[in-house]
DNA sequence: TCCCAGGACTACT
DNA sequence: AGTAGTCCTGGG
């Protein structure tokens, strides 16, 4: 029911990737997104309860799946309103910088569910990315609403009010570990104190991040995913440890403390320390920095 | 079997 | 202000 063909963010997406800026593999691979999945010439994923199949064919990409009215879901979604091509100029004046977005040359970065991406970096904590996806996955299956693509089963991220009925054991169950009463209280904090995360997304980025760091479970680095992923402030620096590898070696020394990566990669890159971040992370990661 | 990776919290200095 | 130990899970 759900199959017809978009053409909505074809025409777009066809400029965007004749310029380099949009490429599929390198957005979902690049650490901040965890419902994506390779299948068949694509990937497969799930956004604002909506279901797509992503593919290029081509010089063109095409979301299979989503519907007319969704067509501005998905460019605010992809960030296609931004050129990244200045951003990469301007970035690429570092040397080091300029290595990493050759590699990563069409990563963007999505504009995610502020709530989902809490619990998502929540559970990032200590954790791989295949445990990550495996337990929001178990998460949105056992809480969220189911949608049908394809003849699959997909479920939508659980809403605040959905997940508030899951006890910590429900969420021990799905994979979380330890951090099954972090997400817990978070949503329960959420509830009890009407705290309205658009309300800090309107925020400057270190109030927004003294909110989030509010969240038990929520240190610097997942604030700053947050922050990144979901708020779009793009001056925000999450230092994980291939972003903690990378800068020791190339930028500082090895054995800067990660508040001080931080602090530089900020001061650095400036308005642009969260795209930076994306390709040095990405870099690292494929290079094994 | 053990050991390791991966951030935040707690309880110390 | 900085830091050792602990939390959980899967994979080598």
């Amino acid at each position: 029911m759900m199959t017809q063909k978009t053409n909505v963010n074809c025409q777009t997406i066809q400029e965007l990737k004749k310029s380099s800026e949009c490429h599929l593999e390198h957005i979902f691979e690049c650490g901040q997104c965890f419902r994506w999945n390779k299948y068949e010439d694509g990937y497969i994923g799930v956004a604002g309860g909506k279901v797509v199949y992503a593919y290029e064919k081509d010089d063109v990409i095409c979301l299979e799946g989503a519907k007319e009215e969704d067509k501005n879901f998905w460019w605010e979604y992809f960030d296609l309103g931004r050129d990244y091509g200045e951003i990469k100029r301007e970035l690429e004046k570092d040397e080091i910088l300029k290595e990493a977005i050759k590699y990563g040359y069409g990563i963007r970065i999505l504009k995610q569910e502020p709530f989902e991406t809490l619990i998502s970096f929540i559970i990032s904590a200590n954790n791989r990315i295949p445990m990550i996806k495996r337990a929001v996955e178990n998460i949105s299956i056992r809480f969220g609403d189911r949608i049908e693509f394809r003849g699959m089963e997909f479920y939508a991220f659980p809403t605040v009010e959905q997940l508030a009925r899951a006890t910590v054991g429900d969420l021990e169950d799905c994979g979380t570990g330890f951090r099954a009463p972090y997400i817990a209280e978070a949503v329960r904090k959420i509830i009890d104190e009407k705290i309205d995360l658009e309300e800090i997304k309107k925020l400057d980025t270190d109030e927004a991040m003294k909110k989030l760091m509010e969240f038990k479970g929520v240190g610097p680095k997942v604030a700053d995913c947050v922050l990144l992923f979901s708020m779009q402030k793009f001056d925000a620096f999450p230092v994980d440890v291939w972003v903690k590898k990378i800068m020791q070696k190339f930028y500082l020394a090895p054995d800067v403390s990660l508040n001080k990566i931080r602090q530089f990669g900020k001061n650095k890159f400036g308005d642009l320390a969260g795209f930076a971040q994306q390709y040095l992370f990405y870099y690292a990661r494929e290079n094994k920095v």
